[in-house]
DNA sequence: GTCTTTTTTAATCATTTGATTAAATCATTT
DNA sequence: AAATGATTTAATCAAATGATTAAAAAAGAC
């Protein structure tokens, strides 16, 4: 054996390239919707090397798949974790986090939801994300909160899903938002810039005993 | 010609039936997760009975697109133009139909919102919603309160948004929120009961000035 | 009951699509 | 620059998939 990571080739990277090729068609349109030729095409690559790199298609999705969860979720448990914050900050950051990072990707709320809809068991069997989340250092200080009576008593069930909702709903509905509020990208975004800031505010209000 | 509408042949219903089992599948999988073959074997019936009565995938799937799309914005709708309900009613009777629709069929927001990425055009080209939703009764009462300083100044589409967010996000997440906060299918649906009564109250302390 | 029309089926096509193969090209080492 | 191993390609395969066809079966008209 000698040259075991060469490095790239012929340009630079057509592994890696393929691999970014690959997370763009399957966030934009699916792991069924999408043709490995799609991939190879936007990677500007031949098909063949799709394969040779990464066996199948299959695995070539789960790996995109892993990242883009890992990303996704990579966000919420550091916040969640985190002892040094409050309960108001918890709330900000994860509001500003989420939608700075869905600006930045904004396909990814709806390539999760709609992948797990056909695949959960695969992705949270392995992982006790139940615990690590309700169990959580955002959770407890939510709870103590409500026995200190500064928050009205409702399951913290709720109050996760509702930070969440305020904050991926919109860019899972994006395509509707923009076509029913005939909203331009660029209004779409100064609207969604606006609620990192409103989203603390409405969840605050609900919290108000 | 004689026999026009014969009624069903077979047992009863055969062009029902593919109907039918198109929507459950197309629902569950969507378009390109769903093979024709699944839609017959679903059915009960033979694949090229499919095509003698639809045409097509395509076509078979524009109906149950353009039937799911009626039913969610019917609701809606209905609602929104309502002359008699007051503002208030109004919040409280969208979270009902939105939340009583979504448990008697808990596909219908993520096929809907995944369908559409892939489609928006189509759907929305020709009918004006924009103008029907923005210019409602809905709309003009809730800017008419803002006016009289009875609500918070904000952007009605964020209004909206919140209101569809904190109604619809849970049932397209599901399959997540079941396994993050552990829950049984009974419990789910436990959760989002109570979600009728609490997101009026929750929009409307957000409202507050 | 016979005839006509409608409904249903089995068999088959043509295309798409994921994957493989064998050979050619390129890069690195010596 | 020759040899070796890594990378890339064109050509091809086999299975899946949407669709059609021709014939059989069932239903209805007379």
């Amino acid at each position: 054996m000698s040259a075991k990571k060469v490095n790239t080739p012929k340009d630079q990277g057509a592994e890696a390239k393929i691999k970014e090729a690959a997370r763009t068609v399957f966030h934009k349109k699916g792991f069924a919707a999408t043709r490995t030729r799609d991939i190879a095409e936007e990677a500007g690559i031949n098909l063949a090397l799709l394969n040779y790199y990464f066996r199948s298609k299959n695995k070539l999705f789960e790996i995109i798949m892993m990242e883009t969860m890992m990303q996704f979720m990579h966000g919420m448990v550091s916040v969640f974790k985190d002892e040094e914050t409050s309960l108001d900050e918890k709330i900000e950051l994860v509001a500003i986090r989420y939608i700075d990072l869905m600006i930045a990707d904004p396909e990814i709320p709806l390539f999760i939801l709609s992948e797990i809809r056909s695949n959960v068991d695969n992705f949270f069997d392995n992982i006790p994300l139940a615990k690590v989340l309700m169990n959580s250092v955002f959770i407890e200080q939510y709870k103590t909160a409500i026995q200190a009576g500064e928050v009205k008593d409702v399951s913290p069930l709720h109050f996760i899903i509702n930070l969440m909702s305020l904050t991926v709903f919109p860019f899972a509905a994006s395509p509707m938002l923009k076509k029913v509020g005939g909203l331009k990208n660029e209004q779409f975004e100064q609207l969604m810039q606006e609620r990192k800031k409103l989203i603390p505010i409405w969840i605050k209000a609900s919290l108000q005993p």
